[in-house]
RNA sequence: CGGGGAGUAGCGCAGUCUGGUAGCGCGUUUGGUUCGGGACCAAAAGGUCAGGGGUUCGAAUCCCCUCUCCCCGACCA
């Protein structure tokens, strides 16, 4: 029997297990010139530091200041925030329908490992139990067996599986678990690292090795494809190298992506929402993609007088109220305690694709100012068109957001034949990806990232065969591998 | 675990060196004027100064201990 898993980080395990786990992020220090405050020289997004200036700080403060995340009073631990969890829940909802149309069902294996299952794979010890909550007490007393808070469930998974499968004709068995998990990490960051983290892992058990393996390829490409398609995030699909792979598995596939300050961030599950922050984000706040943004329009009112106010709000409740059952979510802010300007300030932080200013002059004019957040653009739209308008933009928006983040991409990845051009890559502002010959040896790799501070981040899947010597060493190589300083 | 920073009103901070009535801005509440890029006036409410111990007539301030958080590193989805 052969195992496949898949969370965001595809593994191929000993004993033919395969594990998929992939995950991406980026930051940048240098950026996509393309906000800038609309007038003035005050920052918009008042007190959070531009992303050129601190980029930690930056990210940070937008996760907390757009309401998606807080810290909670257990140390490494945060509160996923209301607008942030309807993110989350628009990830899993796309990710879990992709899964299912693949054959996979879902199901929910428990919290609490037996101590002898993490004992029972010397690997699985090894690799997770120093990072593991334990439970030693329950109902007032010790506990005979201790119980380790799940940091994967994969153990409970397969002694089921042992218990479910009497025959190849039971196989092939794709199970996937959306859950919480919980790893001990030194040092924490909002969505990118923290203690529990919300994940999905897939567990397929195959008649064959090639059934496995074809799996698990399977789903590398439903990652990338939800990357690409639903975050806007291009990703390269590659192999880890043997000191980059998941603990114990005989392979790692990986997503890997670049951010905005040039850095290699692995997308997974949970690190999805890092990614999306980092990877479109500016420094007025956040930047969401619309098929993940949870609310696409929102509509800003702007009168002086009662009068006024009833005409305004009048049409902008008429106009919201078009979009019922459309797909596209409208929230009328009509708010009386904050001006127009506090509004479009808080709304472009929570990174609200698109605004309609509706005012005194544009009812005279029959129009309403159509505002992009991701460009700024700013144009006039004829009422009875703003629908249509609106509809056809946010998948432009969409296409936009990807078309950027590749180019950006392309213009910071570069082929890199000597040692010397990459260190010098690996020391500018945006270090990027360098693609490099290497010879294969952990040695070597081990080196080079120490003299370096950057990382094999994967062999590609997609490379050709390319004779050459090693960017270190100088040795024989086969082919080119994705080189980068990473999250 | 090492290095740095921080904990004072809901939020952001000053005050600490040099001990002596707990301050400022924002927000909140009330009233009024406002509203096309973070409006204004007036009034009001709001505090175990992270916690514990010590020194002192007197501690946010000085001494000792503890906790927590953030950032940078080593480890990790």
């Amino acid at each position: 029997m052969t195992r496949s898993k898949s969370s965001i980080t595809p593994t191929t395990r000993t004993r033919t297990t395969t594990k998929t786990t992939t995950k991406t992020i980026t930051e940048s220090s240098s950026f996509t010139p393309i906000s800038s405050p609309a007038r003035g020289e005050t920052r918009l997004a008042k007190g959070i530091p531009k992303r050129s200036e601190d980029y930690s700080k930056w990210y940070t403060e937008i996760v907390q200041r757009a309401e998606l995340a807080d810290y909670a009073p257990v140390k490494g631990c945060m509160v996923i925030r209301p607008y942030g969890y309807a993110i989350w829940e628009r990830i899993r909802d796309a990710l879990d329908a992709m899964f299912k149309e693949t054959g996979h069902v879902n199901a929910y294996f428990p919290l609490f490992i037996p101590e002898s299952f993490m004992k029972r794979e010397a690997e699985h010890v090894e690799d997770f139990a120093p990072q593991c909550a334990v439970v030693t007490h329950g109902g007032g007393q010790p506990l005979e067996e201790a119980l380790y808070v799940r940091p994967t469930s994969e153990t409970v998974i397969w002694s089921m599986y042992g218990k479910w499968i009497q025959s190849w004709r039971d196989l092939p068995i794709l199970i996937n678990q959306w859950a919480n998990v919980v790893r001990w990490e030194m040092r924490t960051r909002l969505f990118l690292r923290t203690t529990e983290f919300l994940w999905q892992e897939g567990h397929t058990a195959h008649a064959t090795e090639p059934e496995a393996v074809e799996e698990t390829l399977r789903m590398l490409e439903v990652y990338r494809r939800f990357a690409e398609d639903f975050m806007a995030v291009p990703v390269i699909t590659g192999v880890k190298t043997e000191s980059e792979k998941f603990a114990g598995a005989v392979r790692t596939y990986c997503i890997e992506a670049m951010m905005q300050d040039g850095r290699a961030l692995q997308a997974g599950t949970s690190h999805y929402l890092g990614a999306l922050i980092m990877a479109h984000s500016d420094d007025d706040g956040l930047v969401l993609p619309p098929k993940l943004a949870p609310l696409h329009v929102v509509i800003i009112p702007i009168f002086k007088g009662d009068a006024e106010r009833a005409a305004v709000l009048e049409k902008a409740a008429a106009l919201r109220n078009a979009f019922q059952g459309s797909g596209v979510t409208v929230r009328l802010d009509d708010r009386d305690n904050v001006s127009p300007g506090w509004k479009f300030n808080e709304w472009e932080l929570k990174g609200v694709p698109l605004r309609v200013e509706i005012g005194p002059r544009d009812l005279a004019a029959g129009r309403a100012v159509l505002v992009r957040r991701d460009t700024r653009e700013k144009r006039p739209v004829a009422l009875d068109a703003l629908k249509d308008d609106i509809t056809r933009t946010l998948p432009e928006m969409q296409q936009a957001l990807l078309a950027r983040a590749l180019q950006f991409r392309a213009e910071n990845t570069r082929p890199v034949e000597d040692y010397a051009s990459f260190k010098a890559q690996m020391e500018r502002d945006i270090p990027g990806f360098v693609n490099a010959p290497w010879c294969g040896e952990a040695g070597c790799e081990a080196a080079l990232q120490e003299e370096t501070k950057a990382t094999i981040r994967c062999i590609p899947l997609e490379r050709s065969a390319e004779p050459g010597a090693c960017v270190r060493c100088g040795k024989p190589s086969e082919g080119r591998v994705v080189m980068a300083k990473s999250y």
